[in-house]
DNA sequence: CGTGTAATATTACGACTGTAGTTATCAAGC
DNA sequence: GCTTGATAACTACAGTCGTAATATTACACG
């Protein structure tokens, strides 16, 4: 549903506290990222309330405080990053995304192993659907 | 070598131009992204020094014209990017991409064969090493 | 009922991006 | 040499992002 949204850095680390805790106001999410990066609780605040207007999260007041949570999933955020990615840089070829991975040096043995399992697993799950 | 690159849609259109022919002018990289954009000549022109300035691409004058040349390779900016969205997006965890790069619903049968493929091949490569 | 205090709302500002108009430059042709 | 046409340089402007200071609001406590 949600078209496709691109988040920055930032405003994903701002998300990530929200799907950890389904729900936070604005000083625990200030708090949760003071370690990765410290912030002006008016800082929060503001990224906040622009995410708002981009519907990625939504609040409800409570108790004099704004308790926000998120409109969009981790999964839906993950598939229309990768999803842009892969238009804009291997023209919507997955298959050339995993490609690169492969040879990208990044991949450890374990990785591999982890892999192929996987793999393994989503074949035989469509065999038989 | 190249710290990290992040660039836009755009900028990737414009990159893609000066990789494929090596190098080309203000008014050949126009041209050819005319069909998926029609920018003003004045509005490349900008976007080339801009990129100049990141070192991104450069130029040389040639005959009352610049002549473009990109400065990175397109291996490097899928390296970076996809580098960069792995760490935001699944924390560094390749595996983790390619698991939902597979349960992403956008594989198509035809891509799995080829992934299998290069997998096998990936791995047997790496045996002999 | 006044006031302090915590929280939100408003305003600000520099960077960068997309976009392009306007101006300056300069070589070539008349 | 002067005009003109092409090209690059400069300037501009709205939108977003990161960042936050300041202003407003309103509950709670005395």
């Amino acid at each position: 549903m949600p078209e496709t949204h691109q988040l920055t850095d930032l405003q994903i680390s701002l998300m990530r506290v929200l799907w950890e805790r389904g729900q936070a106001t604005v000083a625990e999410i200030c708090d949760a990222v003071r370690a990765e990066r410290g912030l002006a609780l008016t800082t929060v605040a503001t990224l906040l309330s622009r995410l708002e207007k981009r519907g990625i999260v939504s609040h409800e007041t409570r108790a004099r405080q704004f308790v926000y949570r998120a409109q969009v999933t981790e999964a839906d955020i993950r598939h229309s990053m990768v999803h842009e990615l892969t238009e804009q840089l291997f023209d919507g070829d997955v298959a050339a995304l995993m490609s690169h991975l492969l040879t990208a040096r990044e991949i450890s043995p374990g990785d591999l192993n982890r892999i192929n399992a996987m793999l393994a697993e989503h074949q035989s799950g469509r065999k038989e659907a």
